[in-house]
DNA sequence: AAGCGCCTCAACCGCATGGGA
DNA sequence: TTCCCATGCGGTTGAGGCGCT
């Protein structure tokens, strides 16, 4: 028996009435059934897709706020390309709203922030030695002679995040955020985690362990100091 | 007004995962 | 244990809108 031809493209408001109407009847769930069912010439994924991204009453329509930029930028920070894991903590938003938002907006912010943090920061070289055992591809810095005692080495965030890294720099390097997800992961199981002296020793599946100590520079800044071997 | 390029975002694609038979 | 189907997830695509020349 031939298949009838699925649709593709845009919804058309029939469509999504259609829609809205046998998901009340049958629930969220079985969109193979409900695409059948509802005589929608469209695929039960694509059907759910619309359901999920557009016509589910939960679903926040309009801008997004700087409360909630402010939200997905640190999650991000901490589990990376997870957006639905981000999408959970946002109410009313969806991941692939979330994701467009990331890849229209705020990386752009943070691309065009990190190239200024990276020329003042490459004249750190004493924050610089804290990460080189890390491969961030941080070029070889030529002095350090430039930097103040006080002034932040990497622009105007001075804080560290929970696993230790700079706020401000770095922070799209592949390396490290396959780190933060390891560490992620790890956090939920405290039993890799041992205490050796002022250090946190961690075994990574890798076949590697890390240490991690707690530090506070010279400049009153603290944060943790990695060392993979 | 027309053409062009850029940007945004809804929708699609393909792979991964989970659960039931 | 294996297979199949439904769903989840992240990356990619392309239509349409908008601004600039």
């Amino acid at each position: 028996m031939q298949e009838e031809k699925l649709s593709k493209g845009p919804w058309h408001e029939e469509e999504d009435e259609l829609l809205v109407t046998f998901v009340t009847l049958f629930g969220e769930r079985r969109w193979d059934y409900i695409a059948k069912a509802s005589g929608l010439k469209r695929s039960g994924k694509s059907c759910g897709l619309r359901w999920l991204n557009y016509l589910c009453p939960n679903i926040k329509h309009g801008y997004i706020s700087t409360e909630e930029e402010q939200i997905i930028i640190q999650l991000h920070k901490k589990w990376g390309n997870k957006w639905s894991r981000i999408a959970r903590n946002l109410p009313g938003r969806t991941d692939n709203e979330i994701k467009n938002y990331w890849r229209t907006r705020i990386r752009k912010k943070i691309q065009a922030q990190e190239q200024e943090n990276f020329q003042f920061g490459r004249n750190n070289a004493k924050r610089d030695s804290l990460f080189s055992n890390l491969d961030f591809n941080v070029q070889k810095h030529e002095t350090d002679d430039e930097h103040k005692p006080g002034e932040n080495p990497f622009g105007t965030d001075n804080s560290f995040d929970v696993l230790g890294f700079p706020n401000s720099a770095f922070a799209s390097s592949p390396y490290k955020i396959r780190i933060r997800d390891w560490m992620s992961e790890l956090s939920d199981d405290q039993s890799k985690i041992t205490q050796q002296g002022g250090s946190n020793i961690v075994e990574s599946c890798f076949g590697c362990q890390a240490s991690i100590a707690e530090y506070t520079d010279t400049w009153g800044w603290s944060g943790s100091i990695w060392d993979m071997n």
